[in-house]
DNA sequence: ATTGTAATTGAGACTCATTCTCAATTATAA
DNA sequence: TTATAATTGAGAATGAGTCTCAATTACAAT
C-alpha cells in the first residue's frame, strides 16, 4: 500500500501520518499469512527501524478499523491478524483424522451471513467458519 | 450430570473425584447460557461452597477436554464457556468492542454448508462460525 | 520558513486473566 | 490403617495489552 493512500486513510480519521505508523503498516502488509503484534514489534526492532510496542498495538487497531488487516483469532498466546488487502476471504474444512485443511469459498454463504447481521443490527467485519469432519481420503480409509 | 458419571470420567483420565471439582462441575452445568471463570468462581464463594480460583481454572480445562463444556470465545474480557449437553447448535456473533456475544441459528446456513461438504466429498461432523464486528449498541457509540 | 498547537510517541507503570509454585491436605489402592 | 500420588489454595509470577505523561513532531496558519 502506498504512502499517499495511507495518509489519506488517516486524514479521513483526523489522524496524522508518521514514520512509525508507516513502518508498522509496511511490516503488517509484508506477511502473507498470520502474524501477531509481538512478532511484528520484534521484527521492526531487528531491522533497525523504530516503533514502540505501544505504537504497534495502537497502529494495528487503526489498521483493523480501516479494514487493512483483520483479527483472525484470539488464542492463549495473543491476538492473530492477517492482512485483508490482496487476500481473498475463504473458510476452512479441517479433517480431524489427517489434519488436512481445505479452503473453500461460497458467495451464497457470505450473502446469508450479511443478511443475518443486518437483521440483528450487527456490523460484521470478519468471520471465521471452520467445518470439522473427515476428508474424502479418510472417509475411504474408514470403510 | 451425576456424581458417578463424573467420577468415571475422571477415572478414565487417571484423576480423582474431589468436592471442589464436583462443585465446579455443578455450577458450570447450572448456566443455561454463557459463563466465564471469574463469575463462576465468585458465585461459588457466595453460595458458601469453597474452591479456589486456581481450581476453577484447572477444572474448567478438564471439563472442556471431556466435552462437558466448550469454549465459546476468547474476548478482551476473558474466556467464555457454555455447556455442551442439552444445547442446540448455534453460531455466534462477537462484538469486538464490548465483548458481547449474540447467538443465532440459520437453517439456510446449515443446509448450504451440507451442500458444500457434499460437493467436496467431505463428511462434516461439526462446525464453528464466529462473526466478529460491532453490535448495535457499540455502533451507535462509535458515531 | 516560523510558529502555535494538537496529535503522537515511547518508556515503563499498570491492569487483569490466567498459570505456576509448593507446602499442606486428601483420595484411593494396598 | 497406611503409603503415596494427586489435589488444593494462597499468593507470586507471567504475559498480553492498555494507560500515563512529558517530550517530540506533523502540519495548518501565518
Amino acid at each position: 500500500m502506498d504512502k499517499d493512500i495511507f495518509t489519506k486513510l488517516l486524514r479521513e480519521r483526523g489522524q496524522r501520518f508518521t514514520k512509525e505508523r508507516f513502518v508498522i503498516l509496511q511490516k503488517a502488509l509484508s506477511y502473507d499469512g498470520h502474524f501477531d503484534p509481538e512478532t511484528l514489534y520484534l521484527q521492526i526492532r531487528k531491522t533497525g527501524s523504530k516503533a514502540s510496542r505501544a505504537s504497534v498495538y495502537r497502529t494495528l487497531s487503526v489498521l483493523r478499523e480501516c479494514g487493512v488487516i483483520q483479527q483472525v483469532a484470539k488464542t492463549e498466546h495473543g491476538t492473530v491478524y492477517e492482512r485483508t488487502y490482496g487476500h481473498r476471504h475463504h473458510d476452512h474444512m479441517l479433517c480431524v483424522q489427517c489434519g488436512d485443511i481445505l479452503e473453500f469459498y461460497s458467495e451464497e454463504l457470505e450473502k446469508i451471513q450479511e443478511n443475518i447481521c443486518k437483521k440483528q443490527g450487527f456490523q460484521g467485519s470478519s468471520h471465521t467458519l471452520e467445518i470439522r469432519g473427515y476428508c474424502k481420503k479418510c472417509r475411504k480409509k474408514k470403510k
